[in-house]
DNA sequence: CACAAAAAAGACAAAACGATCTTTTTTATT
DNA sequence: AATAAAAAAGATCGTTTTGTCTTTTTTGTG
């Protein structure tokens, strides 16, 4: 569904969301090391993300990434938008050019509802709003540490 | 989601499913045009399905691909399975290792449900079930001569 | 048998994706 | 001013995916 790069960057935006705020920036050695991803193609993303304004940046002993208040009324979508763009969530399933109710394919009935529903939350839904409900549910956005077998 | 490959070769199966028996042969020419897909990559694809007997095959002249009574009962996982493997459905929607009910992501109690959902279906409903429903419901698999602006 | 039609097989090319490395710019601290 | 820490920028490399091409094998038909 999603590319390596959009994965990496979601997570990353929460990773921040969480840990970072005005005061306390993160660099990007610390985040990669935490999400277990690799350091420079991480970089790059934040770099993205940075010039779109989806995430803050200073330069400098003492900077790194951070979200501020603004960053944090973004949402996952908005993340999706800017690694991987929308056509991925436009196309059909069977890779028809357009997928749409007027001319569906086999498997449109079944996959369609799912797209919607799943589109309407990551839009509606804001970095922070997602943030609090991490918090309550206990959800997790990296493995390390963890001894799975 | 599915990779080109795949996407390519369930349309293809359906195609065939339609439009092919024991009697009535169809060579890859046909079907490339027919579905709007690379021939010869179609032609490796087929090559792969027919090894794995999901679809069936004769050379020579008047020869061509065909879908017997065996391959009809196979489902749309089995293609998924045959051509990307299942690992797509396995992983995280956001890239951790497994995704499970244990340790959710963010996103694991929004995605899962219709992971599973769309999993079962394609799994259950056999080919021959799919092509009853594409009749009576006239979906398409083709947008070859459609008029989309 | 000779021929032609078709799939089977596999080598090869191009593009997208994933990832790394090096250099430059900015800036806080001494 | 010098230094060092950090992001910004961009060149480069490897792998996978996608797609093409050529050759071989099989087989029905005249
Ligand atoms: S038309 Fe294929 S998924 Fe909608
Ligand atoms: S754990 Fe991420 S989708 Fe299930």
């Amino acid at each position: 569904m999603l590319s390596n790069a959009c994965k990496y960057a979601i997570r990353a935006i929460l990773y921040l969301a969480i840990h970072s705020d005005e005061t306390t920036k993160i660099g990007v050695k610390k985040i990669a090391e935490e999400l277990e991803t690799p350091q420079p193609f991480l970089a790059k993303l934040l770099r993205q993300l940075t010039s779109n304004k989806l995430v803050s940046s200073t330069k400098g002993p003492g900077g790194g990434f951070f979200l501020d208040k603004n960053n944090k009324e973004k949402s996952i979508w908005d993340v999706i938008c800017c690694i991987d763009g929308t056509h991925k969530f436009d196309k059909c399933f069977l890779g028809l050019s357009k997928c749409s109710d007027k001319n569906p394919c086999p498997v449109h009935s079944t996959v369609s509802p799912f797209k919607k529903k799943i589109l309407n939350e990551f839009r509606d839904k804001t970095i922070s709003k997602l943030v609090e409900e991490i918090e309550v549910e206990g959800t997790v956005i990296s493995l390390k540490g963890f001894d799975l077998k």
